[in-house]
DNA sequence: CTTGACATGCAAATAATTATCAAATACATT
DNA sequence: AATGTATTTGATAATTATTTGCATGTCAAG
């Protein structure tokens, strides 16, 4: 009656992707690791086989407050921080054991585990910070560090934006790009939030100046 | 630049309606009450109105490990424990406040918050259990209880399923119940998990002998 | 070899939440 | 009270993360 599990190819793969790696990647960064060496794995097998793995207690999977799912390597109970800004997992330890629940606050409850979670920000992203208040700015209006952060999608958005003299609406930018109209409207939010693009009258998009600068 | 709040007659609601209960509902929930006092809100607007009164830290937003957010009325730092079987949220009191992470653990961190969640069962599923175990049954296998959990679909394929002799297929089922053939698996998916279904062969399903008592 | 349980890839479904936008509303200012 | 305007709403579509159905493929025991 007991399932047996079958080492399959691409369940060796994840597992031994997830421990050479030593962190704690969601289901598609792991996707993306796996494809490079077997480029028709699935999306699916990947979320499947996580859930199978950790099901046999093999690897843990990590439910952190509301985000994507995480998975570790390693199956026993140990704490973890998170970067509430690039959203990096890594274990803690803490100084002492975590309290029980006295009895009188239980409330009847027969409690089996527990999770504690610290939130903060990771040494990279305390560095960048550091680096803009430094120089008085918010983070947004950083050339040098937003610009890095353009991925290839935006920049081809922007740069349709820049060609044109007027504000214009995201089917002209698909039109224009390429690129499929509900895949515009995110990366416009985006780009908005880097303050490269403003919106003069709703559904319309113009860029920024620092937009401009952004490309160049 | 600071945001004014209007307090409109929804907004007021869904505060006071958050208020009143002092439990930790999910949005639907609160959507499900407040809809009796007005009948015309939008779920959106109670999303909406969550998110921005837990930003203006009227209110906090529990993300609880990966699965439904919950909304607490009282936005001072507290630690919850919630049921693995129903989802219930309740507030819980530690016997001593949670230890620090230790300096040279914390890997260059800038630690700003923390959440300890402890899980289990709460009172009512520990009394649910308990009776299970009496009887020494699988709750699966209690006709009282698993019984008063077949939906209507349900029962109508596991009825259809008891007026064949032979295993049949989903698309027969769909024929037989008049039921849309995609909704037919995902029915029989659930029936299998209960006991009342198995397959004998790959595609054709039958009943089993719990699925008939089941109907009774 | 066969056979059947177990796995996979693909597409489509689901669930929770968020975005869009025209129309309605609240509230400060005439 | 009437007006101007930024905020908010309801309805709906879109998004994101994850899961499922299903036809097909694979492995390992007999
Ligand atoms: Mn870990
Ligand atoms: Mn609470
Ligand atoms: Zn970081
Ligand atoms: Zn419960």
């Amino acid at each position: 009656m007991d399932k047996q599990l079958r080492m399959t190819h691409q369940r060796e793969l994840i597992l031994d992707e997830l421990r050479r790696g030593k962190t704690h990647p969601t289901a598609d960064e792991l996707y993306e690791r796996i494809k490079k060496k077997l480029p028709r794995v699935s999306l699916a097998t990947v979320y499947r086989n996580l859930e199978i793995l950790s099901a046999a207690g093999l690897i843990k999977k990590l439910e952190i407050s509301g985000r994507q799912k995480r998975f570790d390597w390693d199956p026993d109970d140990h704490d973890h921080v998170y970067c509430i800004q690039c959203q990096r997992v890594d274990n803690i330890t803490l100084a002492a054991p975590v309290p029980q629940v006295e009895s009188t606050h239980k409330q009847g409850y027969r409690i089996t585990g527990r999770r504690v979670e610290f939130s903060g920000l990771c040494p990279k992203c305390v560095r960048q910070q550091e680096h803009h208040q430094a120089k008085g700015e918010s983070s947004m209006s950083c050339p040098s560090c937003s610009a890095s952060k353009l991925s290839d999608t935006q920049r081809q958005v922007l740069q349709a934006l820049a060609n044109t003299s007027e504000a214009c609406g995201s089917k002209e930018l698909a039109a224009a790009t390429g690129l499929e109209a509900k895949q515009i409207s995110c990366q416009i939010t985006a780009l908005k939030n880097k303050g490269y693009v403003d919106s003069p009258v709703r559904c319309k998009y113009a860029i920024t100046d620092q937009g401009k600068q952004a490309l160049e």
